[in-house]
DNA sequence: CACAATTTGATTGTGTTCAATTCAATTTTA
DNA sequence: TAAAATTGAATTGAACACAATCAAATTGTG
């Protein structure tokens, strides 16, 4: 009998799932970048500023879940914003565990010169048909949805 | 006339595409580490090395082309992956600015501990049909394509 | 051959990212 | 109520991740 060659296709590379997921989250990043420096913002920075744009004032701990980053990552994050003068870190009065951050009026402004940022990164990186960004959205949101 | 209130839709975290695919990718990777504490991996050392699994011997350049990770990130994997007896690194005698990467005998006994991972993930986490999983797939190489 | 331009890997600096721990405040339980 | 458990943030430590820069080697061009 001939000695089997064990069968390790599941460990290439090219049949992960979770390597295309973690280069091309890598990758918009990156294409973000050039128009993320125009506002002097990480990628992170402009996450949490996009929760604080539409909800001007939140916990921290309810900021992370939305974001999915835990306190170890908001921390550093929220205090750069306070010193960039787009938010206000502060103590809850009912509960003093709990931080309140709140957005400025810099913070506020900044969000004029952010508005133009997604359309543009459509017309230039979004290489998708908007089927395929409704399929990718849809399938994404359901690996979240745990 | 009313004052027209700016569309900002644009702006909202759940109209991102970027974020859902920066989540989930972070998210996958957490759900790996339960298995890949059991042989001492992190993810990033996970999918060198399965490169390394496909191809025994390869330059540091190629070896960051196909992870799309650049020399800062893969050196110091590099060096954890021979302090862990699984590379070595050496130069090329054609070429003396080419690392090469090899991989060696315990490198490649790890491969039989890792061949479970796959399959041991996918049932405990992938909550994808095959449709579903694809489809990501083809979209996801669509992205990084460029 | 000479030398500028290019290539390649390593280094440095900044910013995440998360697990584990600590600490204070609050809530639950005995 | 007092003790125990829980919660929320901050801290610490290890490991990415990439831009910018550097040094060494090779290549290209006259």
């Amino acid at each position: 009998m001939l000695k089997q060659e064990k069968n390790y296709d599941a460990l290439r590379l090219s049949n992960q799932l979770c390597f295309p997921l973690y280069a091309a989250s890598k990758e918009i990043i990156k294409r973000y970048k050039p128009y993320l420096d125009e506002i002097d913002l990480t990628y992170t920075q402009y996450i949490t500023m996009m929760v604080l744009w539409e909800k001007e004032k939140i916990g921290a701990k309810e900021l992370g879940e939305k974001l999915y980053l835990d306190s170890g990552t908001l921390t550093p994050v929220l205090k750069t914003l306070e010193q960039k003068g787009y938010v206000t870190r502060h103590r809850s009065n009912e509960d003093e565990r709990t931080l309140l951050v709140q957005l400025t009026d810099p913070g506020r402004k900044l969000k004029e010169k952010a508005v133009t940022i997604p359309e543009r990164m459509a017309s230039a990186c979004m290489l998708l048909t908007p089927d395929e960004s409704a399929t990718l959205y849809t399938i994404l949101y359901k690996i979240l949805k745990k």
